[in-house]
DNA sequence: ACCTGAACACCGTTCAAGT
DNA sequence: ACCTGAACACCGTTCAAGT
């Protein structure tokens, strides 16, 4: 069951690759799979929840390079910082794509909690590795969406040198985390 | 002369107030002014030129609290974050209002710039400086965003629990800033 | 110079009706 | 269970025509 579901999902991000999240709409959407706009409805209440369904199908991890809760806080965060740049960066307007996402589910919360665990086991109070963490997502979401959307010189650098930029501010991060830790 | 352009200007920033970017429309901003759609095109070629102009004008000093030149680094960047920061909350869906700019005018190069300066007065090396912006830069609009628009626990905090919270990753930034300090 | 009227080519969404 | 047809209430934008 909801086999038709996914495949208006997989379509959906096809279409998002081909033509952006401008053009993404039911009706074309609809189209594509070879049926009218009204029959998506059967299977996501609105074009909202189509957009949330996408999120949340790229941002699960899948075969993602994880790195194991045992290792160290800093790579914990250095994995999940290029995970998610890489997810956005891997789909046409994948930051602005995550950018519509209003309901985070349990399984970003899950992901948040073990970054959070990572750096109390390094001796943080509680208070200061929600604020590490909320501060690297932050970076990661901003820098990306500014990377991906705007018009700037930046955005004509070859990928290698993008990565290093970004690398580059999240060391920044890092060491100001450091900093704290007893 | 471009009087009624910036009546067109005004108007769209109210009309954004009371009804958020999603409402902001062409049809309703131009009877809000006693005007057909079609005669806002005389004022602005299209709606995103509108909503960059929106930008500029929202994200122009005016009389805002601005470090001066020769104050330490670490005060200049924290006036702009707040500053920034500060301009955005003051407007419904001011945060996604600023994502859906295009290109950065002179003015916003220029503030740039000054902030590369007074660092490099610190001591650091051109490339540092400019990571140490860019970051800076992107932490305050992916914070602001996800401040703004996402449906968190965070959303209901009242508004020094959440300036502390966005003061204190700040500072994370800062104190990484400093640790590249000769 | 500035605005209207009318049109063009679209949107998301609902809902009775069909199979 | 899934889809169609038709409609509702909108969009941004263009352009001849009016004053």
């Amino acid at each position: 069951m909801g086999q038709r579901r996914d495949e208006v999902l997989q379509a959906a991000i096809e279409l998002l690759d081909e033509v952006g999240i401008e053009g993404l709409t039911m009706r074309v959407l609809a189209a594509r799979i070879g049926v009218r706009a009204s029959a998506l409805y059967r299977h996501y209440p609105s074009k909202q929840a189509l957009l949330d369904a996408m999120v949340v199908h790229l941002a699960t991890p899948g075969a993602d390079p994880q790195a194991p809760a045992d290792a160290p806080w800093d790579e914990q965060l250095r994995q999940t910082a290029n995970g998610l740049r890489e997810v956005m960066l891997a789909h046409r307007d994948g930051a602005r794509l995550m950018s519509t996402f209003h309901t985070p589910g349990p399984e970003a919360a899950a992901g948040f909690h073990n970054l959070v665990a990572a750096l109390r086991t390094a001796g943080t109070t509680p208070d200061a590795a929600v604020t590490a963490v909320d501060t690297v997502l932050a970076y990661v979401n901003g820098h990306t969406l500014e990377e991906q959307t705007r018009k700037t010189d930046a955005r004509t650098w070859p990928r290698d040198r993008r990565d290093l930029a970004f690398n580059n501010g999240l060391e920044l991060i890092l060491t100001g985390i450091r900093a704290t830790l007893p």
